[in-house]
DNA sequence: GATAAAAATTGATATATTTTAAGATTTATT
DNA sequence: AATAAATCTTAAAATATATCAATTTTTATC
């Protein structure tokens, strides 16, 4: 499974003298008999609105999106794929029931560690404690550049999904994109026009 | 200083089996010799654009806001106070040149170390990557928060921010808070009458 | 405490974006 | 391959929010 050689060879994002090593060989072991695979049809859901999200999933093939309902209509948060770890960030974290969903986009197959398994080996393995460290600056990061798209206009918000995330205009229907910038689907069509 | 006991009583904003433990006294001993204060007085900058952020700085007390500039008028990303950790997100990460300004809104007094001891800190006492884990994501969480809160229309927005943060309502100037929703401020001062 | 400067409010108008509705494509199903 | 279903596009009207300008209120300065 890619995952070993994915969280064998993380590293920051900036510079740091200091690299980050590669996992023991026991914690490698322990790895590999605690992590489970899972595998999703195309729309099947990961989580659920009022499920608590208990795992952290690594995507090794396929693609996922979260959103939440707001009156009746889905709102997308994100959209992640191959290599990327995922979780509901609120649910996950506190530990209560979620108020998005995970849902493939397609085909999906994945690994993934349950909350509690992740503090044990937090506590039995801190050297994964760096893992989990350059991970979260990883997706804060990114959390931290999308809320900063959300504060310019619709028209820039456009410009910035195709100028930083080619891909997903690829792969990820437009009525998704089109409530992830915050418009609606018919005035995505105009900008896109033009 | 305040900023030694905090260290020493963070936990996981959730739950969690394995509590997070004190500091060793080395530890304790080195961030004593490490941390360096600073103080600033009201409207001064503890960043600017152009300038690479190259310190985490713990608030002793006092309240700093983060924005950028966007056709001459700033935009508000944040607001911090005692308690909180603060740094340029991307500038820190990347230790790039920052897009966005860091400035005291109120005299306020900091403890600080520089990206390079923070690296060095946790290579040399590995324990402390359990701290920088939970503050990451706290901060992850919160960035999480503001980004789904921006996915909805300007009066939920003002709602949330009644309802989540009024704290900020009667400490920050209405100007402020009102590109930090990403509304004009006579547009808020509208929404507030109702 | 008086004056100036900055911030907040209010009104009238302009504009970007949404809504509603219809038609055109594309994708899925038998 | 044919039909149905879903998605995307286009247009016209409605609406929320921004802009511009003037007034009041609050805050800062001498």
């Amino acid at each position: 499974m890619r995952i070993l050689e994915f969280l064998n060879t993380i590293q920051e994002p900036g510079p740091s003298q200091y690299k980050v090593q590669p996992l023991s060989s026991d914690l490698q072991e322990h790895l590999r008999k605690t992590l489970k695979s899972k595998t999703l049809a195309k729309n099947e859901y990961l989580l659920k609105e009022g499920d608590t999200s208990r795992r952290v999933s690594f995507i090794e093939s396929g693609l996922l999106r979260c959103f939440y309902l707001s009156k009746g209509k889905d709102v997308n948060r994100w959209f992640m794929s191959e290599g990327d770890v995922v979780f509901s960030v609120s649910s996950f974290y506190m530990q209560q029931p979620s108020y998005e969903y995970i849902q493939a986009l397609e085909p999906s197959q994945l690994f993934y560690i349950t909350h509690d398994e992740l503090y044990e080996i937090y506590y039995r393995f801190p050297e994964f404690q760096r893992i989990g460290l350059v991970l979260t600056g990883k997706y804060y990061l990114l959390s931290d550049q999308l809320s900063f798209v959300k504060s310019k206009p619709p028209r820039e918000r456009y410009e910035w999904l195709v100028t930083n995330q080619q891909e997903l205009l690829q792969r990820v229907a437009s009525k998704h994109l089109a409530s992830y910038l915050g418009i609606t689907s018919e005035y995505f069509s105009r900008i896109k026009r033009k």
